[in-house]
DNA sequence: CAAATTTCAGGGCTACTGAAATAC
DNA sequence: CGTATTTCAGTAACCCTGAAATTT
């Protein structure tokens, strides 16, 4: 930053949240992309790992994804040979996608990548601090999770 | 949210932190949207504000925004008369940007719509965990913006 | 000459809407 | 019938790059 920040926008809980994320997604972004991937890839292989095969709206609802995004990113993971998508044989509307032995490696190497990321974005703070951002994030974000 | 999230997401502090992010930003978008305003233009008023007079380039520093997007958004506020850009006489490059008396208008009742925002994005914290919160992300904005 | 400024054209990523076709 | 799923087309906002024209 060349030049100083008006105080207006300084002083605004929300501004410095949206800045620091903006910072910490663009080193996240960077990391994936030397990796040949993109936030969504992350988010739909670590869904995928974590509650094996699934249709692609409950896909989207479990990384936050809208269903039209799901459609493209899985067109690219796909292609990349990273998931396969078969129509489900209980349900025509449904596609059942399956994450791939090559899906796992490149997951395994992403989640390397993004908790590399992590000591960039918090090195100022430390691991107590940390502990303590994180978990005051996480009650903001279950706030506005819930309905 | 309809179903659960990945632990591999939740776990991640850089995952809260920009969807936490993402949540803020969406509700200071649609409250700036319900004033005909969006965040870019608010920046760029506050930096006018606070900072008086300045070309086009500077506010971009100011407000961290890319000189290429602070060319339309001035676009858009020179169309609805909140600011005036006028050619500096003592520099051919540049021009003189400042804010009108509506604009000035404008940016108190973007400043009154933003500040409401503030409350219903930290409604679960405390005004302790709020300051603890805004000091940690002081921190981190800090030092990402320094080099 | 190099550097700064404005402008335009364009892209990337995340997030979202609306509509169609299909199947439950 | 209404609802759910997949897909496509398109939009908005923010962030960023490259290049041209102009001026310092």
């Amino acid at each position: 930053m060349d030049e100083q920040t008006p105080s207006v926008l300084t002083g605004l809980p929300s501004w410095l949240l949206t800045q620091s994320a903006a910072q910490a997604g663009r080193i996240v972004a960077e990391s994936f992309a030397a990796a040949g991937a993109r936030g969504y890839h992350f988010r739909l292989l670590a869904t995928l790992v974590e509650f094996g095969p699934a249709s692609q709206a409950a896909l989207g609802r479990h990384s936050s994804i809208d269903r039209s995004d799901v459609v493209a990113a899985l067109n690219e993971l796909e292609a990349d040979g990273y998931v396969d998508r078969i129509p489900d044989p209980d349900d025509g509307r449904r596609n059942i996608v399956t994450i791939t032995a090559a899906g796992r490696r490149h997951h395994r190497r992403l989640v390397t990548v993004v908790t590399k990321a992590q000591d960039e974005i918090f090195a100022p703070l430390s691991a107590t601090d940390r502990t303590r951002l994180t978990t005051l994030l996480g009650r903001l974000l279950a706030h506005h999770q819930q309905y």
